[in-house]
DNA sequence: TGCAATTCAGTTGTACACAACTGAATTGCA
DNA sequence: TGCAATTCAGTTGTGTACAACTGAATTGCA
């Protein structure tokens, strides 16, 4: 998308490429995926590998369907990125006994500690961010309006 | 990432996910995909193509080199993305003359006259972000310079 | 001038994303 | 209570992303 103010003009300005707010998240979401993976090569994971580990982090277990709610992902991702977490031995599936339906993601003793070695991510992306916390503050809570509104929208 | 205060308190907090600026980074970018697909199923456009049209808009024809240089993207996302854009018909490839290394996209009548049906869908998205002219402006801004310092990190 | 280094587009292999679908399990209502 | 509707995880097919590589073309320097 452009600014209101410049897509309102009409012309053949709103389609000018760097005029797109659209085209700067992109951009910016792949540059922290690409800042991530050096570091996350180091923990064996990718960088939405590293997002489920981080929902398990916070409370396991987890079924697939409250995973994909935390990360707005459906079981067309999850099911197969799961599976290969579970290969490399960080979780485990197992069907829930009450409802047949679900399957919970345990974490296993290295699942678990592998949180310890993440510990230090956070920081050294904010430090390659460049920007302030307030700025960081601010970019996370228009980000996340943004977010909403889109979702709302269709 | 989280913000720099967050991440200096250096304890489990620093991984919960809400507090993540490229979480929501992530997760607004696929949000726009989304809020974008109704509007360029009517192109018969995936985003990405609709990335690589804008550029063709603004100036072709554009090596695939070039191309890749405007949206930070490699020969082994282009290659094959603009293998599709040529079967819809919109792109020619041509090897160039002068440098048999290189080869052109051009635009075809068809391609060119997509942009028309292009014009209205940037005001479309800025309508649906619900975020006001300023704040798209202050957000591009900020998503620019943290991807350069995002790229000038490693 | 000759040839090693570089540039360029393309291919291969892995891992997302996501629409559309499948089949099993559970719900909820007539 | 029975059964249609829903929920849930998984599969299939298409289209990115991107690392690593290939081979052809061009550059630039000894």
């Amino acid at each position: 998308m452009t600014t209101s103010e410049e897509a309102r003009t009409g012309g053949p300005e709103a389609l000018r490429l760097n005029r797109q707010v659209c085209f700067a998240m992109y951009s910016a979401s792949r540059a922290a995926t690409a800042a991530y993976r050096p570091m996350l090569e180091e923990l064996g994971l990718t960088y939405p590998q590293y997002l489920a580990m981080l929902v398990l982090w916070e409370a396991a277990p987890r079924s697939v369907r409250e995973l994909g709610e935390e990360l707005g992902l459906d079981s067309g991702t999850l099911s197969p990125l799961l599976k290969r977490l579970e290969a490399l031995g960080l979780v485990q599936r197992r069907r829930s006994a009450e409802d047949e339906r679900r399957v919970e993601i345990f974490l296993t003793d290295a699942g678990a500690a592998l949180s310890a070695k993440a510990s230090g991510i956070p920081q050294r992306l904010a430090d390659a961010a460049g920007l302030t916390a307030a700025e960081l503050d601010q970019l996370r809570d228009t980000l996340g309006r943004l977010t909403n509104a889109l979702h709302a929208s269709h």
